[in-house]
DNA sequence: CACAATTAGTTGATGCGTCATCTATTCACG
DNA sequence: CGTGAATAGATGACGCATCAACTAATTGTG
């Protein structure tokens, strides 16, 4: 854990560091950041009786209504592997939170729909998830969060011009 | 009259989203951008035979020296809880890339020094992790890296001044 | 000195992510 | 049509993180 005396140590004789060295002390800082981030929203969750990637699979199937979305389509939108999804489906369903279908168009898929007692829970936590999220950001301005998600983007997709 | 340019109208556009909107942009883009580069960052240290924790273990070990390091003080730079160091260390130590020794004058304590194996691995892994990470970031000046790094360290520690 | 509290570390159970492999179904094309 | 390829999804095996409970050693206190 990087501490704050170190920080300002840090940030006295950044300009003397090469490159490399300021790309290796960022990606400590994302992942550090990202976790600290997972770790919060996670005590927030968990008390409802879900985990986050169970919260987050519920909050898509909210999003896709009475219809449901099939298998695949959800790991799709999670940026997540296949068997991970199929378990935790598994589990949101032994907890009656998500109701699994066949489809008879193309009997492969399988519609994936959430219940009322799912959607209760992703509506109760929108407020204070809502909430978390300002809470957790509140060491910048709203032009920094809009700087920061700039850069973010700009690592993520690098080759773009803007 | 003057003709809007295109930034103008992206900021102002901008200013009309409150600000959890951006809070909750930003936080996912925190995550996606972590996550991406875990996986390269794994795709990186998996061909030589272990995973990015057991890689950050043995380049703490490395750090260390001779003398080694008590378990929980490597769980402590880690940001890990007990159990996980345990385990990790248990394979890291089948490998014999990691050897332990119970302390002669705390016997409650175990040393654990990195191998020779274990320094060579690495070794190998300080170029090519340099390389990657400057790739990771090439979408971003060094300036920008330096913001980043910055509100990186503002979210993590809201509460002070600068 | 003895006994309670603390510290270092391990173990068991559970949840998630990923790879490889497998089944079932549908599609594509000769 | 019919057979091989592609697609949707499930399962097994393994690695990691975390919680709770445990052991062993040390420290602190009356």
């Amino acid at each position: 854990m990087e501490r704050p005396s170190v920080r300002r140590l840090r940030e006295e004789i950044q300009q003397t560091k090469p490159f490399h060295d300021r790309a290796h002390a960022a990606g400590i800082a994302l992942v550090r950041t990202a976790d600290e981030g997972r770790r919060t929203f996670e005590s927030l969750v968990t008390p409802h009786g879900v985990s986050i990637e169970q919260y987050n699979v519920l909050r898509i199937l909210r999003g896709a209504g009475e219809k449901g979305l099939p298998t695949l389509e959800i790991a799709a939108r999670l940026l997540e592997k296949n068997p991970g999804i199929t378990r935790l489906i598994d589990k949101l369903e032994a907890k009656e939170l998500v109701r699994r279908a066949r489809c008879e168009t193309d009997r492969r898929q399988v519609f994936c729909t959430i219940t009322a007692a799912g959607a209760a829970i992703v509506n109760e936590l929108d407020e204070p998830s809502r909430r978390q999220n300002q809470q957790f950001f509140r060491g910048l301005t709203a032009a920094q969060i809009d700087t920061l998600l700039d850069l973010l983007d700009r690592v993520r997709y690098p080759d773009e011009k803007p």
